[in-house]
DNA sequence: AGATAATATCTAAATATCAGATAGATTAGC
DNA sequence: GCTAATCTATCTGATATTTAGATATTATCT
């Protein structure tokens, strides 16, 4: 049966050029580095070293065969790296629940970092719609979530407010509110309106926002844009979703009559104690936490 | 220090759902999987196992370490192939020559097959140009080469013709012969020919064919249907090598008045028993000695 | 030719591995 | 609820492997 020792003397030996090289590099007796080398070529059956000179120098095998235990040795090395890895209370799967519309090229930048830092985490990135991040923290589903504040703080969750999301109204550009200057709760009153209301929870996120009269749901700030652009009723969302729909012109930005800021909503990282997040989780959340706050507004 | 042992017993283990049905699998004493599982779990420092059921189940860890386990076993099953395959003879490395030209669409086939039957061999191509094989051959730079066949056979080497390529006489679309239904030696003379020789032998082929007065020469065929498509002369080149050019019209083939059909110019395949082949150049070998005759006349 | 350094091989000791037996624990069937 | 079957952990003695040290031989350099 080869080994993985016997792997190691084959390569060291052919690095150094040299069977006692070998042995001084491994910090073995030289006896055990040449039995090493004659046992693997006993066992596959080939020989690896030319012996007719003062040092072995490799035969065309040998050099052939060099590159596949090169790559044992690396796979084992890997295995040892992604042991130790776990061993140190790295996790080896994190989810993270990004609620739709609040992912951001910043986050790319750091999941690069996560990345390279933790090669050995397998990561999930959920996307859920509107409000979804906590039932799916309380399943188990995901480790770390980030969404729109809510009013009613779900209990048994941990809350960090890292920058606030401007929510803008607009409406498709040929809807007939489109056109108007200023536009009064009348106005708005008579269009449809679209809001984000969770698929769990079915609670209309801020009654007060609810201006229209007819209302229509939906999880996804993304399909209500689609439908905005058809021209289906006006909506207020959140600005990084629809800024570069309103730079091409396809939607349009409604003005208030009656109010004249927009609505900062305030953006959360939310995590939970019962499950414990492992050194890639703890790492991902304090980078999150540092987040600046003006991200979500521009 | 871990072992493959370990991690096969590692593997079979979570294969199988149980150290005893692993011990069986592996024909080993269930005594010896049980303590390799735990080696393996004491060295790398993470639970493997969760041991509260009768059978052990995999712990997330367990799940994540054991793609990295069996990398490992499997790039060893690979390295021990190899050896495998080069303790039965074949050689690690095969370099063909194959003169410029006589490269053809069935040799991809059974390069491609070569490859399949034997993974670990390294295959060169070289295209040299006219005649040059039987140099590469006899420096040891090639195993087994294709040409043109020659008046003067080598010594030392084996040939064997396995098909004829078809020699056309062949100008530009703009040279003056290009017209002429009908032409005589007489014509030919008085413009510039272009024709194959060998870089290092640096012997005419066969004096017979050098029909025009002024003659210019290149080891490529591939050369001269460049200076042909220029206008620069006329040659007599294998048909594979301007066909397409003929199709298209940016070559105009010549008729002779003093000859019908066309020459007709043996192919070859060369090797020498110096260098002997290993198992893949002799079922390269074979393969080629077994083309159909026809192949470069179409 | 002599000095140097490297390899192969032998031996004894340390080490690791293995099979068999046994005890404790869990599950399936009645 | 009880019994039988099956599985795992652990102990033990035997076996196999690996190792270091010593030594003979060979190749290389001065």
């Amino acid at each position: 049966m080869s080994s993985l020792d016997q792997l190691q003397a084959f390569v060291a030996a052919a690095d150094e050029g040299s069977f006692s090289a070998a042995a001084r590099r491994l910090r073995k007796a030289q006896s055990a580095v040449s039995t090493a080398v004659i046992n693997l070529e006993i066992d596959v059956g080939v020989e690896l070293f030319d012996r007719t000179g003062r040092t072995p120098s490799l035969t065309a095998a040998g050099t052939a065969l060099l590159r596949s235990a090169r790559s044992v040795l690396k796979s084992n090395q890997e295995f040892l790296a992604h042991a130790s890895s776990v061993s140190e209370g790295v996790e080896t799967q994190l989810c993270i629940a990004v609620e739709q519309g609040m992912f951001l090229h910043s986050l790319t930048d750091i999941l690069l970092e996560l990345g390279e830092r933790f090669p050995f985490v397998e990561v999930e990135i959920l996307d859920p719609g509107i409000n979804d991040v906590p039932s799916l923290l309380k399943e188990g589903r995901a480790d770390i979530g980030m969404m729109l504040e809510q009013e009613d703080h779900p209990q048994g969750f941990h809350f960090r407010g890292v920058g606030y999301s401007r929510m803008v109204p607009v409406c498709g550009r040929d809807h007939p509110l489109a056109g108007r200057s200023r536009v009064s709760h009348g106005d708005l009153r008579h269009h449809r309106q679209l809001m984000m209301r969770s698929r769990t929870q079915g609670a209309v996120g801020d009654p007060r926002d609810q201006k229209g009269a007819k209302v229509w749901f939906s999880e996804s700030p993304y399909v209500i844009l689609e439908l905005l652009l058809s021209g289906l009723g006006w909506a207020v969302l959140p600005k990084t979703v629809v800024s570069e729909r309103l730079r091409t012109g396809d939607l349009v930005r409604l003005r208030y009559g009656f109010q004249e800021t927009d609505v900062m909503q305030g953006v959360d990282v939310v995590w939970t104690e019962r499950r414990a997040l492992g050194s890639a989780g703890q790492w991902l959340l304090n980078k999150l936490l540092a987040l600046k706050p003006g991200l979500w507004s521009d």
